[in-house]
DNA sequence: ATTGAAATTGAATATCGCTTTCAATTAGGA
DNA sequence: TCCTAATTGAAAGCGATATTCAATTTCAAT
């Protein structure tokens, strides 16, 4: 970890160092409000400004990514060797996440056929989950 | 469109004839903004207010949806018959769209798997274009 | 261990899409 | 024509993210 940063020129602070392991140690997914509350219930002298350039940092190594499903709140994801896409319910918000790795060989050559170097992928799914669809058909329609 | 308009409750007004016209006659992935400068030009008088909210109403009444590529701004694409993915360069910004027909039969299936009943569907490749990735090799580095 | 340049921090402030508010105007069915 | 609900434009508000800056801290080089 602190490896890693030194191998980029970034420097390890106590800082830091709880951040990033609140960051893995929580969910995925996490946006930087929800980060930045937990970690300030551990210690209330970080700011949040702290945890927000942290949380880019941690991108910026290549640990994490940032997820968008355009409600104007970016999530942020840890990456796993196994690409994989979003399913998410537009009511609840609830994640899930399915195998994308197939599609993925197919998105690489429709980059290169356009002359793309291929940097990211995003497989999204937004729609109603089974819960949803049953409590609004509950209190009618 | 008038019509469209009338069928769910909606007015027609000269403001918005000319803003759907613009909005029509632009280019795909059209931002807010974009879309309000070239209306304004045409018509000083019509509010930015008023811009946002006909594209909002152009997305309610189906024509349009939000295209949303994580940097912050939202760009309004037509609605095709084809379901496309996006493939856009993160330095110019281009976006080159693809045919995805065939990966949304896939996407269905996932979505039905889990119980979710798909609203809508994002396949997005980021990467460099191969003007961007010459110029900056020129540049050094 | 000491030093010092460069990175980092936290509070405050700024930014900037986007949304809401509200009084005045307008559309369009009755 | 009349009436009411929808619409408009300006201004103010909102909220997530970004930046500024003086004070502090890290860590490579002494
Ligand atoms: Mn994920
Ligand atoms: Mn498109
Ligand atoms: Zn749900
Ligand atoms: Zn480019």
């Amino acid at each position: 970890m602190k490896e890693l940063l030194h191998a980029k020129g970034f420097k390890m602070t106590p800082q830091r160092e709880l951040i990033f392991r609140t960051f893995f140690d929580m969910g995925r997914h996490v946006s930087a409000d929800e980060l930045s509350e937990k970690v300030r219930r551990k210690d209330r002298s970080i700011g949040h400004s702290t945890v927000w350039r942290t949380l880019k940092l941690i991108c910026t190594v290549g640990l994490a990514q940032e997820v968008n499903i355009g409600d104007g709140i970016t999530r942020y994801d840890r990456i796993t060797r196994v690409p994989h896409g979003h399913l998410f319910c537009l009511e609840c918000g609830e994640f899930v996440e399915f195998d994308a790795g197939d599609m993925i060989s197919r998105l690489d050559k429709v980059a290169s056929d356009s002359g793309f170097v291929p940097e990211g992928f995003k497989v999204e799914i937004q729609g109603y989950c089974k819960k949803c669809r049953q409590q609004s058909q509950e209190s009618g329609r």
